[in-house]
DNA sequence: TTGTAATCGAGACGGTACGTCCAGTCTTTAG
DNA sequence: CTAAAGACTGGACGTACCGTCTCGATTACAA
C-alpha cells in the first residue's frame, strides 16, 4: 500500500497515525473540489496540515495516493439479503451507481484507470485495492441464489469462475458506462431493465442448447 | 470542434489544412509513445512541424485536441452483415476490443472521460464526437435482426430507444471494463459467452412474464 | 531613413502619404501610453489603422521606427536670440529640459541609446537623425557670441570643433543626467547655476594659463 | 534589493549563497555576450547552473536583476589622492570612462535608465544601488581640495549640496554622453579639456560677481 | 539519562510544461 | 504592385507543480 514499510526498523519517531487519516481525507476533499487534474500534492498537504515531505514518505506519487484514498469508498458496498436474486442484483446496481454519483469516486476511478493503461504497477494496485475486492459481491450473490435454488450449483469450477468474471465485467461496466460516459441517470427503472436483461441472459447461458426463444 | 471558426471572415491568410491533419496525427503518435499524462502540447507541435501557437489557435487545450484526435478512430468500427444477430454482435465486440488494444485509444478514452467528470463542455464534446456516433452500430444491428425475423418489430418507439441505449451501455461498458479495468483479453471465447448472455437477456426482456427459469 | 525608397516603381497602388504620418504619430502615442518595452508593432499598426506589413515595408524594425518617430521632436529646439550668450545658453537648456519632460522623448531617447550600444547601424542612425542635427545649436550660439564679441574668434579650426563637441556633450549630458538619472527638475535656478559654470569654464579654457584661482 | 527578504523566517531550507553569486556573474557575462535586449532569464539561469524558478524567487524580473548585477561594478570607482583637484578630477573621469567601455556596464546602464522612465520603483532602485553611491566621489574630492586650500570652505550647507549635485550631473552626464551618445573616445586629452572647463567653471561660480574675465 | 534515529513542518532546489505574447514573415483577397 | 487582414514559425515570458533536498525541531525507544 505504502511506499516504505512503516515498521521498518524499531527506533526513531514513529509515523503519525493521524497524519494518514488526515491525508486521505484531504485527498478526497481535494478531489471533490478540484477534480483529478487540478489536484496537487501541495494542495493536499496544505489541507491535511502536513508537509509535502510527509506525503512522499508514504506514497510514491499522486496516483498511488488517490488509489488508496478512494479504495475505501468501494468497501462501503454491501449485499444485504433482499430475498431474491433479482432484488439483490438491482440493489447492488443502485448502490454502485450511488457511489459513482460522488464526485471523488467518479473522477478518481476513471483517472486512475486512465493512468493505469501505461503503468503496470498502478494497474496491479488498482485491481488489488479496488476491483478484486468487489468480486465478492458477485460471488456472494450467486451463493445465495444457489441456496435459494434460483441458480443451479456449478460442477465445473473454472467455468463458474469465468462466469463470475463475465458478470462482474457486465455489471460494473454497464453501470460505469451509463453513469460516466453516457451521463444518464442510473435510476430504478434502468436498474430493473438491466437486471431483467442480466438474469435472462444468465438463464439462457446456463441452458445447454443456445436456442434463443 | 475547434476553438475559433476557421472561416470567420474572408480576408487574411487561410488556415493550413495540412496543419490540421499533421497535428491530429502527431497527437495520436504522441499518445502511443508517451501516454496521456506525459503528452505535452510542445511535443505535439514539434512532431507536427508546427508552432505551439497554431495548436492553441485551433484547440482550447490538451483535452479538446485529444478528443478530436481519437474520435476518428472510433469511426472505423463497422458492422458487416455476418448472417445472424449473434454473429453480428460477436463481430462488433471483437472489433471494439481490437480498437481498445491500440494504446492511443485505450489511454485517451479513459483520460478524457476522467477529465469530463469535471467539465460539462468536454463531456458534451465527447458524446458528440465519440459516443453518440457509435450508437448507430446498435441501431443498425437491430434493424437487420428485425429484417431477418430474429427480433420482433417494436411498437413503442421510446421503449425501443431505451432498449437500444441499454444495449449500448452494456456492450460498450462490458468490453471496456474487461479490457481496461480487469485487464483480461477480449478473445473469441469471451465474446461468445458475452453474446450468449446478451442475446439471452434480450430475448428474456422481450418476453412478457419475467420468470427466470 | 526608410527601408525602401518610396518612389521605387511607378505602377500599382501608390503608398499612402497619410499612412506615414499616422504611423509616426501612433508610435509616439504608444510610447507615451506604454513605454518602450511594452510597445509592440502590432499595437502601433492597430493605432495607425494600418497593417503590420505596411510597417515592415517602410522600417526595418522597432528601433528604426522609434528613432524616426522621435527624431522630429528634437527638431523643435530653436535658438532665438536673447541678447547674450548666457541668456541663449540658459534658454536652450530649458528648452531641452522641457522636451525631456515629454514621456515619448525621455523613454525613447534612452531606449534607443541603450539598443545602440550593441548595434552599429542603429548608433549611426541615431547620430544622423538626432545627435548631429542638434550641434547646430552650439555652433549657432558660438557664432552669435563671437559676433557680439563675447567670445574670441578661433584661429585653429580643429580646436574649435573639439571645443564645440565638448560643450555639446557637457550641455546635453548634464541636462539628460539631471532629468533622467538624478530625476531632479531642471528649473530656472538649476539652469542659471549650470550656465554660470559652463560659461565660466569656457572663459577659463580660452585663457592661456590654467591657474585655478 | 531582492524580491523577498532572504531572512524572512527561520524555518525551511536556507537560500544558497553561492547561487546569488553565480547568478549575478552569469548576468554580467550574458550582458557582455548578448546585450540587454537579447538577454533572457532562461539563458542567465542556464549559465548560472540554476533553475529559472530560483531567479524569479529572488528578483522580480530582468530589470531588477540587471540593476543588482551591474551595481557592483560602479563600486569599483575610487579616488586615490593624486595631489591636486585637477588631477583627482581627471582621474575619476578616466576611471568612469574605462568602466563605460565595459560592454556589460554601457548596455546595462542605459537600458535600466530607459526602463526606469516608466517605472518609479525601478528608478528608486537605480538611485539607491548606483547613482547616490557615486556622489561620494564628488564629496570626497571637494573635501580634499578644501584641505589643500584649492577650494574655499562653504558656509551655506544647502548651497554646498546643490553645487555637489550640479557637479555630479555635469561630470557623469558629460562622460556618459561623450561615450555612449556621441560615441567618441574619452581619452586623456578630452579628460584634460573637460577638467579645465569644469574647474574653471567652479572657480567662476564661487566668485561673487559674474564678471567673466 | 542520554544517545540515536526516524519523524515532523517549512521551504528552497533543479526541472518541465504551461498558455500567452510578440517579432517578423508569408499568403490570401481587394483595390 | 500595394494595401489590409490575419495565419504562420519561433522563441521568451512568468507561473505552477513536480519530486528532492536541506534545515532545525520533535519524539520515541534503546543503552
Amino acid at each position: 500500500m505504502r511506499r516504505t514499510p512503516p515498521c521498518a526498523g524499531r527506533k526513531g519517531r514513529p509515523r503519525s497515525a493521524e497524519a494518514d487519516t488526515a491525508i486521505l481525507e484531504a485527498t478526497r476533499a481535494a478531489l471533490v473540489d478540484l477534480g483529478w487534474s487540478k489536484l496537487t500534492m501541495s494542495d493536499v498537504a496544505a489541507r491535511a496540515g502536513v508537509a509535502k515531505t510527509t506525503l512522499y514518505r508514504r506514497w510514491a506519487g499522486k496516483n498511488e495516493l488517490v488509489v488508496d484514498a478512494v479504495a475505501i469508498l468501494f468497501d462501503e458496498l454491501e449485499l444485504p439479503d433482499r430475498g431474491s436474486l433479482a432484488e439483490d442484483a438491482q440493489g447492488v446496481v443502485l448502490q454502485f451507481a450511488a457511489l459513482l454519483e460522488r464526485p471523488e469516486a467518479r473522477t478518481a476511478l476513471m483517472a486512475v484507470v486512465a493512468e493505469s493503461t501505461r503503468d503496470e504497477a498502478l494497474r496491479t494496485r488498482i485491481r488489488h485495492a479496488i476491483v478484486d475486492r468487489q468480486k465478492r459481491l458477485v460471488l456472494e450473490g450467486r451463493r445465495r441464489a444457489q441456496e435459494r435454488g434460483e441458480l443451479p450449483r456449478e460442477a465445473d469450477e473454472s467455468a463458474a469462475s469465468r462466469t463470475a468474471d463475465l458478470i462482474f465485467d457486465v455489471v460494473a461496466g454497464a453501470v460505469v458506462h451509463r453513469s460516466l460516459v453516457s451521463a444518464e441517470p442510473v435510476d430504478e427503472e434502468w436498474a430493473r431493465s438491466f437486471t431483467v436483461l442480466l438474469l435472462g441472459g444468465l438463464a439462457a447461458a446456463s441452458r445447454p442448447a443456445p436456442s434463443a426463444g
